[in-house]
DNA sequence: CGCCGAGTTGAACTGAATCAAGAAACGTGG
DNA sequence: CCACGTTTCTTGATTCAGTTCAACTCGGCG
């Protein structure tokens, strides 16, 4: 899996890298709006998309969809805040099309650190990702207005035609009629 | 160091806990108001707070204050951000009290993981609980409305009588007047 | 003692939500 | 491959949470 390579160079470059795409051995296919994962099963593992776009999402105290975070072809996807917390998954995760995974258990992940501690830095890197991520995105949310937020939005690549608006209105914190006028006004 | 061994071993029990406060071999003081950082300086470096109490904030396009982030005696500080994507300072780091720090430079760091690659255990895990915080954080602000997010704020130990409540504002993303009729009516 | 920063309050304003209705696009089965 | 039903998107009218800005109070510090 080439692919699984360059995504791994992206947060260290190893001695080993077939282990790494070896260790992500389960294939999985999902249908387009089938689920991953849902909330309250165990999510003791990540999975990496070959092929494919998907969500994450659930739905808040007044039973409102809220969804907070997309992942496409190319990067892991999960429940990462229950998994990092080892706790039951929180999250549905959900294909927006038909998707391709590979998976890794963290139990193999782990195997992994300690037969080359090296992967460590795989770890330690991609958690630092993360945290700049979601840093950025709660900056963005904090000090920018639904418009800003919406433009911000289409400066990133891979948020072509394939995801609803609706999820796109969620994900940046407002309904999808706001989002709708935003447009009108932008356009 | 008690403190810094105590604030390792919440994020892994490692065989060399002395070389860790070793690391931490700068010590430095500062006045209240006084900054730790600001933006565009070189911040290759965490502190670790002995004693004390700090803000991370910024101006935003409009040239109001926002506050990103507080940290309390036995956390690190600094420009967390930045430091992740070694870029220069983004934010300021401003003592709220009297405050004293531990520092390790960005290198010596670096070197530990070198020494005793066991290390990168606590760089991963630590990166973890930064993720999950902020992901908290932004679910509580993409979800709760202005009053539920103070009330949350409440529950939050160390959240006594040191911090400005203008600055408790601006990170629960409100303004000072905005909390004051908050505290009004949940009083 | 006087001043300055922190907190509160009022009145007017505004960005975004809500709710409901209609139009457009989509996909599924016949 | 068309027709129908279901989503998705748009739009209008109204409401509401939180902002803005200015004025006033209070408490602590120099």
């Amino acid at each position: 899996m080439k692919e699984l390579k360059v995504f791994l160079n992206k947060f260290a470059t190893l001695a080993e890298p077939d282990a790494f795409v070896e260790a992500f051995s389960i294939i999985k296919k999902i249908k387009k709006k089938d689920f991953l994962l849902e909330p309250g099963v165990n999510c003791n593992y990540l999975a990496f998309i070959r092929k494919g776009t998907f969500r994450v999402f659930f739905y808040d105290q007044e039973g409102v969809e809220v969804t907070v975070w997309f992942s496409w072809e190319g990067m892991l996807v999960g429940d990462l805040l229950a998994f990092y917390k080892k706790s039951k998954s929180i999250f549905y995760v959900q294909a927006i099309e038909e998707s391709e995974l590979s998976i890794i258990s963290r139990e193999k992940l782990e195997d992994l650190y300690i037969v080359y501690p090296d992967y460590l830095q795989f770890a330690r890197k991609y958690a630092e990702h993360v945290s700049v991520n979601v840093m950025e995105r709660l900056l963005t949310l904090q000090t920018k207005s639904a418009e800003e937020r919406y433009l911000e939005l289409l400066e990133t690549p891979n948020f072509l035609q394939k995801i609803p608006l609706k999820y796109l209105a969620s994900y940046i914190g407002i309904t999808d009629s706001s989002l709708s006028r935003i447009r009108r006004n932008v356009r």
